[in-house]
DNA sequence: TGTTTCACTGCAATCGATTGCAAAAGCATT
DNA sequence: AATGCTTTTGCAATCGATTGCAGTGAAACA
């Protein structure tokens, strides 16, 4: 592998000239600039990253942490996110936290030794569970952008979805579809500002609906998620509306209301949440609410990286909202009326 | 950020001492060891990477290229791979070459001159794009293991399913469900040893079944196969079964079905390939061929590591075939008897 | 011709680790 | 106490870049 060295002894000069040569300074003659450039080129030089990122003290590598990649609504951020990394010009180093987001620590600790100029770090239902050496290393200087939200969010530079608008458009929607019988399948986690069960159901009582108890679930599992589904469809009166945590519960929800025997939207509607690519596939396509995940790679990275170049470092943390958007399709309908 | 140095002025030592008692060497007496360690762990240091990946010549870093995460096929890959190059204790450097792999050069030229240990090439439909390069890199001691077949291949190590075998099976499977009138819908690209399409055909041939040619078409994108469903559908005889080239299409092509009120299994059999994990969530159930993708993803990252560490290096390129199975579910049934 | 100026170029330090080799210290043996 | 042998430690080179500072040479001017 070529270095420095090398193309200075070819071009019969130091290698410090070499190496301003490469970088375009005006400090070497032009001509001199030129043959270097062109012998560097003809002997397929390139850089060494590695001896130049000990020098400059950056790497010009961004750090991501996500959980997994099996639940699909993480893929399509991830892709995101990787081609505007890309685009400004740095490497990707990517760390799967795991579903329950275990290796959280061990990946944030792999990335501060490995010098990357800043993370992103997505946190899943559990929060950020690595809070305290995560805290510790924002505040030795890392920049770290969060999404998702957690307590002491705040904090930090953060980006999220306003899930809790999405929340309130699905309550709107099925309100104007004359349901009144309404059912939640929502998860165990509560988001504080931006939890979507919480506004659901205030957004609801606000408009003068109050959901059942025995007509609200919270689920950990797709295996839970049947069960409250069987429960449900039992109860008398029967739901006309399941709101479910979000899609791919919703899919589950939709796979389950079909074996027992009915229709979806005809008898029941099911409405999800996260907009996933295969949420237009299913039969029958699912109403959700999304946000432009592309916009919320922009704003996500676009942060990290006004952060590491220094502009922002005074800032204060800031939080960036990314609204969402209520997606008619064919899993909702108007409120049955004589529920069978 | 602590360094070696400042370690060794605590414990009053040389940094090369502490050097050697954080490595574990029994170069140094062993009550040294501990209190350097101690001190060490008291004051939070870590070995600056950067700095020990110059010194040593190696990164500890894997770069894996792959097109997108679009297609669900891949998501689940990278997970796979990601979760087998953290248990190996490297790094993984994610780039994504993009749909048409257009940016597979410069992720190759990124990932040496970040002079990551070694790469894990994904190709796609456009098999090796950036086939010089790759090859001279790779000649110059950079190990690369590839996934997936192109012309030349043979030259290198690669891992990839047995899509010819899973090809045969979904052929027998559907003879013995009685189709005789088969259709195809491929794509545009050919696979050598391994391709789907070929393989599907000759066993069907050697069967004594042929595939009448208005019944075969190659088609480039969802909007294609949407055409040719419904060119499909007005030929007569109709074909019972249809054999798409992957599942995504195998969905596209359910969902063009049910939009012309043809019933599938009971019309028309569908059978894709992949095994996506949504494939189950269709409705119908999609049967489908697929490998076990963990399977795949630790030979692929083993053949890898392997080469790294010069177990292998003398070893010829050799190539890895991961069974394929099939994985009967509701999309394909009997051949109906008198097509309406 | 001597001096000043300015445009280039090279020397050498630096980033933070690892490691061969030499030196020092410890200990036993005579 | 002198010698030899081990064990332990430190010096200094090295990895391959960047860059402040000093030095060179030529042109310009007196």
């Amino acid at each position: 592998m070529l270095k420095l060295e090398d193309i200075a002894k070819l071009a019969g000069v130091s290698h410090s000239t070499v190496s301003r040569a490469l970088a375009g300074s005006t400090l070497v003659n032009q001509a001199t600039r030129e043959r270097i450039v062109a012998i560097a080129h003809d002997q397929g030089y390139q850089v060494n990253q590695v001896a130049r990122n000990l020098k400059l003290q950056q790497t010009n590598t961004i750090g991501l942490i996500a959980p997994e990649l099996s639940n699909p609504y993480y893929p399509k951020l991830v892709q995101s996110i990787a081609n505007r990394v890309g685009e400004s010009g740095y490497s990707l180093q990517l760390h799967l936290s795991g579903k329950d987001q275990e290796n959280e620590l061990d990946s944030l600790i792999n990335l501060r030794n490995n010098r990357v100029d800043g993370i992103l770090l997505v946190t899943g239902e559990h929060g950020l569970v690595a809070s305290e050496y995560a805290t510790g290393l924002h505040k030795s200087g890392m920049p770290i952008v969060f999404m998702g939200w957690f307590p002491g969010a705040e904090d930090f530079d953060f980006v999220t979805g306003d899930d809790a608008d999405g929340a309130c458009q699905i309550a709107r929607h099925l309100l104007e579809l004359g349901h009144k019988n309404i059912a939640i399948i929502g998860k165990p986690v509560h988001r504080g500002p931006f939890d979507r069960t919480s506004s659901f159901v205030s957004e609801l009582a606000s408009r003068g609906v109050s959901i059942d108890a025995e007509h609200h679930y919270e689920v950990a599992s797709d295996e839970a998620a049947i069960l409250a589904v069987r429960r449900l469809i039992h109860t008398a009166p029967r739901p006309t509306a399941i709101f479910a945590y979000q899609d791919s519960i919703a899919m589950v929800v939709c796979k389950e209301l079909h074996a027992a025997g009915l229709r979806v939207p005809d008898d029941i509607s099911v409405i999800g949440f996260d907009d996933l690519d295969i949420a237009s596939f299913v039969s029958p396509a699912l109403t959700t609410v999304g946000c432009h995940i592309d916009a919320m790679a922009e704003a996500f990275v676009n942060r990290l990286t006004d952060r590491i170049s220094g502009g922002l470092a005074a800032a204060q943390p800031t939080d960036i909202i990314v609204p969402t958007v209520l997606i008619p399709r064919q899993s909702s309908g108007h409120a049955s009326v004589t529920p069978s």
